[in-house]
DNA sequence: TAAATATACTACTAATTTAGTGGGAATTGA
DNA sequence: TCAATTCCCACTAAATTAGTAGTATATTTA
């Protein structure tokens, strides 16, 4: 499962990407609002993603976050790995978090390895390919096909 | 990431699953020694697997742990929702461990969700058609093709 | 039938991770 | 100057994970 910090992340960065045009930054207090995120805790997550640099930041009265790349450069993989770590399964198939695992004498014949290979491979193709436009589209198009 | 004891518990019941035909039990020490699963965690581990149903035991001397069913029939899937929890990304799109996003105004508008749905799909598409008796065949295919 | 050797079961503990919060410093615009 | 904003550090509280301790109960065998 996905911490909430992840879930708030994803959710915070989408709400930028809908402004991404206006080039205006957004206050923290209003994601908070309308996304639904504790206020303080939003505030550091975005802290961490500025460091990471996904968005920046602009400080005082008309201050507030901006991406800053482009929407449809942010993939859900990115956002995952760098708030909530891992992907995968098992340590032993994560491809940036990698640990061996002490109790498998060796990894390379290890079948258990092999499937949470796939599962990886299987959501990761997934992950990397859905942007924050991606979410913005579908969400669209979820509203349009809920009308008729 | 599963957790060590959902990890563990797939270990113990493939070692079970290779002797399934042998018709005599396995002491949880010869599995915690060759699978190097600390005793006394193994022990409480097939306890609740025993409560699930997954296996069966004998006490006394000559006692020990059997798989109660075939291992066909046991299913990765199986063995991490008994002990690991939910396989879904979020709860909203978990089907055995469903919560509501109470931060998400509409679950069926929601992208995020849609998306967590398709990982879902895949990553148990796999997990589910993959039983202990697959674990056995393809480490013996490992360690087939190791040896050319 | 008693000793030896298993599992059964309850009840802890210790470490880590998660999900936050509080409060003040720095920056900016009016 | 002052009001509104981000910056940043230091905490805390709750939940989860990864075990461990100790005793009771069952079974075989000498
Ligand atoms: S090597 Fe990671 S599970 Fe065996
Ligand atoms: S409904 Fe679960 S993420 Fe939106």
């Amino acid at each position: 499962m996905l911490p909430k910090k992840t879930k708030y992340a994803i959710k915070a960065l989408t709400a930028l990407a809908k402004v991404y045009y206006d080039k205006k930054p957004l206050r923290i207090s209003q994601i908070s609002e309308t996304e639904k995120i504790p206020r303080k805790f939003l505030e550091a997550i975005l802290l961490e993603l500025r460091h990471q640099g996904f968005v920046a930041s602009k400080m005082g009265v008309t201050g507030g976050y901006y991406l800053s790349k482009h929407p449809e450069e942010i993939m859900l993989s990115h956002i995952i790995r760098a708030t909530g770590g891992p992907i995968a399964l098992l340590p032993c198939v994560s491809l940036n978090f990698y640990e061996t695992c002490e109790e498998c004498p060796h990894e390379e014949l290890c079948s258990l390895r092999e499937v949470v290979l796939e599962v990886r491979e299987a959501s990761l193709k997934i992950l990397s390919k859905t942007s924050l436009t991606d979410l913005i589209l579908r969400e669209k198009k979820l509203i349009r096909n809920a009308k008729k």
